[in-house]
DNA sequence: CTAGGTACTTACCAAAAGGTGCATACTTGT
DNA sequence: ACAAGTATGCACCTTTTGGTAAGTACCTAG
């Protein structure tokens, strides 16, 4: 097997840097919470912070402003402050945002209809791990 | 946009543990190179361990072969040992995986449409970040 | 006057995730 | 004989990521 080939598969020109679209779209939704933020601001549209805050459970202040502030910086999230006196601010999706968000539901759509495999999944998962 | 939800979100009882169906589905593709490795095996098929490790660019040994066994584990793959002399294995999907490699498409799909976009936003990033 | 809610910011830290390099056992090509 | 390829395993280490707890500035309800 002499494997002195020219570049083989994975060398599309057009995509540089990026092995593949899926690729692409992981590197900019990598980030603990970052579709979840997409979907919910998808769901329900302009969002305030604390309420944000209380959907995606469990996230921390620190990371959720910090993946809202990338979200925003790249495009995908608009942020909005009222400017008021006790703080008002909420968060919504660009229309860059909303595409990526449309694309999120297949995932989710598959979750929910998983949801009981993927239990068993994870008490497999459990299980090894102990 | 259906925001028929009582007053407290995020309280669903049949997700347990999880806020919803994308967060079900994030928990099972957590890790790096899962999301390109089952869309790999979903293109070209069975596919051997070397192949994978060259079309999956830049992924160590280590972990690739640490997320195919967690992927086998939770049975979105199936590694098939042909006990030959020089070590011949080769990874599938299996019908879960198929299904969740399907509800990766959008994604794929959006990272291609939106790659000049990506780009972008990449530079963007690079610069904040020097 | 104190507690609590708003939207953050910062310093510090722990854990997870992933990478490097070496080793295995055997075969084939040079 | 020797390098290289096959599919892993393992020890070790660095980077990345995310969490905790505190503070800020201001307002309202009790």
């Amino acid at each position: 097997m002499t494997d002195a080939s020219p570049p083989d598969h994975a060398r599309s020109p057009a995509l540089a840097g990026f092995t593949c679209g899926l690729d692409v779209t992981l590197r900019v939704i990598a980030g603990k919470w970052k579709p979840l933020i997409l979907y919910f601001l998808a769901q329900r549209g302009p969002t305030r912070y604390g309420e944000l805050r209380r959907a995606v459970r469990d996230v921390s202040d620190k990371v959720l402003i910090q993946q809202l502030k990338e979200l925003e910086a790249d495009g995908l999230v608009k942020r909005t402050d009222y400017k008021e006196v006790p703080p008002r601010v909420d968060y919504s999706l660009s229309p860059l945002g909303v595409s990526l968000a449309e694309a999120l539901v297949p995932l989710c759509t598959w979750g929910t209809q998983n949801l009981a495999e993927v239990s068993r999944i994870f008490a497999r998962r459990a299980k090894r791990e102990s």
